[in-house]
DNA sequence: GAACCTACTTACCACATGGTAAGTAGACTT
DNA sequence: AAGTCTACTTACCATGTGGTAAGTAGGTTC
């Protein structure tokens, strides 16, 4: 991957993550990097294109930092507040889950991209799946039934807070309303979890 | 409101339901009702009117519908499941909740129109609260602290719940396979919280 | 030094976008 | 019969959209 393209992913992502699939254009990226319309197409040929490397890169980089927090502790409950701190940070810089806001514009989405959003969905869940079955076999979570639902659960909450919160969000205070929200909604989350 | 006013709001209704406030446009609504560009114009003269009557009106018939759902039964539990099943029958109409798409869009929204939005989930989130609040005060929930902290998480589940189940629709199977997951999800939310 | 490749630019294209000004057919009022 | 109102249509506008064909400056390879 050239130079040049992982910077108009990077300027992609932010826009996306902001304003959705539907709502940048190869203009808004050719401005960000200086560039004309048609040098941005050099890169990436279509849309499609581009939000396929888009979130196949997302991918990529949100399995790196799941690695980092499952690396940062042992404990479960650690590995879970870790997840949710990922998100945390997200909604704190004036964002949303990529594929959050992807999931959402799926109707009018390239196919192969979306596709992607659901393969970051089942990565994601799996994940969670584990860290959700090995706490309750270590008695620190609570839940009947298949740890996999559970993680189905769980991941909804969380990206049904980030949107929920997300219109809070305004010029005037920045993301804080729209964070503080989330991490009192996360927080019971967690909460139920560790059982009554 | 005239007739025709009222059928470009279905039209309308339908398209953001699926795409979003960005991918539809006024010649989609014209083309709908079989009139020029000019004749949406005149009944909404901007977009942003559009959106606002949209979203006013979704509000009006949904506090109706929860009043339908208070009615059918006093058991708490039968209401909640009750909210749960109207969501299901959107999802099932290929349809996600106008403003769980809307506030995906949030940030490209006109102002009025986010206000909206928010003023929404307030009402919803209320109508929850009381729901749960009644459910613990007749020990048919569990849950500790604020019935309002407890039914922002349930609205953030079942709103995320329709939303990461939405890329798994297709034009094969149209919405089946994304309404089955929808559907585990939130009956292991009301599972959790009619306690362990 | 000729050929080639990379990373672009210039100059287009057809079409869609939200929005407007001016006109008009038909109903209703005075 | 004249005037007025509603619900449009015709015709237009500037701007934005994803995308393309052809050219070109600079470096690398043979």
């Amino acid at each position: 991957m050239s130079d040049t393209a992982d910077r108009l992913l990077d300027h992609a992502q932010a826009l996306v993550q902001t304003r959705g699939f539907n709502a940048f254009s190869f203009r808004d990226l050719a401005r960000a990097l200086d560039l004309t319309n048609a040098g941005v197409h050099y890169h990436f040929p279509s849309k499609a294109d581009l939000g396929r490397a888009l979130v196949a890169r997302y991918r990529r980089t949100f399995a790196t930092t799941l690695a980092t927090v499952e690396r940062s502790s042992d404990d479960p409950r650690d590995r879970l507040a870790g997840f949710v701190d990922v998100y945390t940070d997200v909604l704190r810089q004036g964002r949303l889950c990529l594929c959050g806001i992807l999931a959402s514009d799926a109707a009018t989405l390239p196919p192969e991209v979306r596709g992607e959003v659901r393969a970051f969905f089942d990565e994601t869940e799996r994940w969670l799946a584990r860290v959700l079955a090995e706490g309750r076999a270590s008695g620190l979570f609570q839940f009947d039934g298949e740890a996999d639902a559970e993680a189905a659960l769980t991941l909804a909450a969380v990206e049904g807070a980030m949107i929920t919160a997300w219109p809070l969000r305004s010029g005037k205070d920045g993301s804080a309303r729209a964070t503080e929200r989330f991490e009192t909604v996360t927080g019971r989350l967690l909460q139920g979890l560790t059982g009554p």
